[in-house]
DNA sequence: AGGGCAGGTCTAATATAGAGACTTAGGTTC
DNA sequence: GAACCTAAGTCTCTATATTAGACCTGCCCT
């Protein structure tokens, strides 16, 4: 069980419990030997990638095309953007289609699986668009401070 | 105004705006010269960055001293896990306090702007948790059909 | 005197990402 | 009708990020 810390956070209880969760395949893998598996691990070096969550961002308010994903999201490789693309679907979470026209053209979707990953990062979006001038304001200071005080 | 599909998803206002407000800041940035600062980008690559969202989960139970992080992430390198330490000081997200005992120790616990960060990210491990069977199978199903056929 | 610990820094080796040339086949421009 | 463009990639080479692990400083223990 969690220490006080977080209860009377306001916290709904499925982030509560995951937090619970999350903590004991912590707790778990400092213990044992070899490393224990951890399902959040494994998910979060998926999305928590470079480009994953852009990508789903990007293609969550219609199926885009490999050229106009490149167009959107104007600072990704060519390889990044085809490595990325193979790996979400890969694990479900994208859909592509191969249209048999001259040139041919390839669409990207979001699977049912992708989608159900939009509100959950969606939520971390608002967070960051609300948070936004607070970060940028930490950052200020801290580069203001350091250099100042050694440490 | 974003098309239709993402109407009647049953997505809560927050997540819904925060997509559209992403894909603003997208089709601005792909109509001009100069790359668009997009806030949502910024903060992606911070806490998007490979140990960053693990560091906060494991701080949210409670503080945490440089060699217990360590113990709980086991395969980040020393020198990893300072950079980390320090960007996510340096963005206001945890605090360092360093105690003057001898040998010193350093605690790191969350900042109010960290524990903010919280609840979305834990519902965001709460689907990882939940559909990670999913993807396990979808990856599976994926390794297995590569190879058959040719792209 | 030797060894350990905490919280780092530094360097060298390795893994990952980016830039840009090349591909295939048809369509467009001069 | 030759040169060039597009789409969706692949391939190679270079640049950047990450890791492993030696080293550092003070103080404590034996």
């Amino acid at each position: 069980m969690l220490p006080g810390q977080l209860r009377g956070t306001g916290m709904n209880t499925a982030a509560l419990s995951a937090i619970e969760r999350f903590s004991r395949y912590q707790s778990d893998d400092a213990q044992s030997a070899a490393p224990v598996h951890c399902p959040v691990r494994d998910v979060l070096d998926r999305i928590g990638d470079k480009w994953s969550m852009l990508m789903i961002m990007t293609l969550a308010p219609r199926p885009q095309r490999f050229s106009e994903l490149r167009r959107a999201i104007r600072d990704i490789s060519k390889r990044m953007l085809t490595q990325t693309l193979r790996d979400l679907e890969r694990d479900g979470l994208i859909t592509r289609h191969v249209f048999p026209t001259k040139p041919p053209s390839v669409e990207y979707r979001l699977a049912p699986l992708g989608e159900s990953l939009l509100e959950p990062m969606a939520n971390l979006i608002d967070w960051a668009d609300r948070r936004y001038p607070d970060i940028h304001a930490a950052r200020a200071c801290f580069d203001g401070a350091s250099g100042e005080v050694p440490r």
